[in-house]
DNA sequence: AATAATTTTTAGCTTTGCCTAAAATAAAAG
DNA sequence: CTTTTATTTTAGGCAAAGCTAAAAATTATT
């Protein structure tokens, strides 16, 4: 695999965020990459020369296998290095986003593989987020979002969604965490808002708290 | 401290590693850089509006204290890098280097606070170098070249120059450590090299290993 | 189907950072 | 103290990557 400039991979990653494998407009790319219209233009041109991309023009732009495959080591690049920031140095899954997003351009396959073994082989980040294997298979997607159990299911935190710091502080002071377990005492048919149950207490849960966080049946 | 491009921190580094506080001549930093003369004398230019650099046409280039400040945080993180590289991950010595150089441009000084607990507050890095403090200030360089003691002395290795990885993979297969005790059986009148003697046996090391291998009494 | 609105592309400009070749300056040699 | 040699700077080019403004293509609306 050639070298890329981060702009690059940046683009990559956006297409991949964005539609996976689906194309995708540039308007699309432009207000994720926070640039305009016409620098993607000229971007995706350079990526199509390097086919990582298929650009077919006014209509839209499209990852090809190559390019999928660089998405997919960026990405797990980008998930072990939260998973390091998180689980090895301490920091709070709200801040480690931006890190990571300097950390996952380092170029190195054999540093990828000493801190996935480093790291005890890790499938998912601290967020819950699936961390791509080394030849690019995907680990499942885990969980369900907490409005779609029935009062009365045992349920464990897998996933949270990334929604934002406001999201992740409100975690914080309700001292939710991946891996804790609690009970669906209620839920509200009025706005559709949880009651949660665990030995310390019991507390209600927004119904947009509840669409970020996922969870399974334990 | 503001932010700056990969390439001025390469060049911030490169004046520090060459001259310390002292002027340093278009050549020498052009050599060390891997650039023309043409370009560094433009790369100068930027860095003395920056206020990183003094820089005098045709005479030298020399770091202002703000540059020192930031060529010594570089350092930090580089050597930072290093250590987890070595202690954590288990890479050889000879092959962090191009790593730490990629690592060093991360910029978060949580991060470096954090990595610096992590590895247990380190004074030197796995080469033995010193490792400059938070604040700028450096610890102390250690030991002496191995040439420089005398028949009988019981000596500790504390630091290697980096001297290119052949001089490493030397090292390796001499089973040469840092933290290695042995004490010094002879100096050849002729060539200078020096018989080590270990409780595993004795052998002898050329002039110019000795050269790069610094000791201390124990 | 024709026009209006939106989206995308082209054209042209900016900065960083590198290059080569030529001009200017400093250092060394006669 | 000139002249030759070596070093450094200027001048002009090129690629990446962004921008604005204008032109072209697509989509939506009468």
């Amino acid at each position: 695999m050639k070298t890329h400039t981060e702009s690059e991979e940046n683009y990559i990653k956006a297409l991949y965020h964005i539609g996976g494998e689906q194309p995708v407009s540039n308007g699309d790319l432009a207000q994720r990459i926070g640039a305009k219209g016409s620098s993607v233009t000229q971007a995706v041109k350079r990526l199509g020369q390097k086919e990582l991309v298929n650009v077919v023009p006014y209509k839209g732009v499209q990852l090809t296998p190559q390019g999928i495959r660089l998405a997919k080591s960026i990405l797990r690049k980008h998930r072990l290095w939260e998973t390091f920031l998180v689980d090895k140095l301490g920091f709070g899954w709200d801040e480690v986003h931006p890190l990571a997003e300097q950390l996952e351009h380092i170029q190195s396959e054999e540093l990828v593989d000493r801190l996935f073994q480093f790291l005890g082989s890790p499938k998912h980040d601290p967020h819950g987020d699936p961390i791509p294997e080394r030849d690019g298979q995907m680990p499942p997607v885990l969980g369900q979002p907490i409005g779609a159990f029935t009062a009365g299911a045992e349920i464990r935190i897998v996933r949270v969604e990334d929604a934002g710091s406001e999201f992740f502080d409100q975690l914080d002071t309700m001292n939710i965490n991946l891996g804790n377990t609690y009970e669906i005492r209620a839920i509200s048919a009025f706005d559709s808002s949880v009651e949660l149950g665990s030995p310390t207490g019991t507390f209600w849960l927004s119904q947009s708290m509840c669409a970020n966080i996922y969870a399974v049946q334990s």
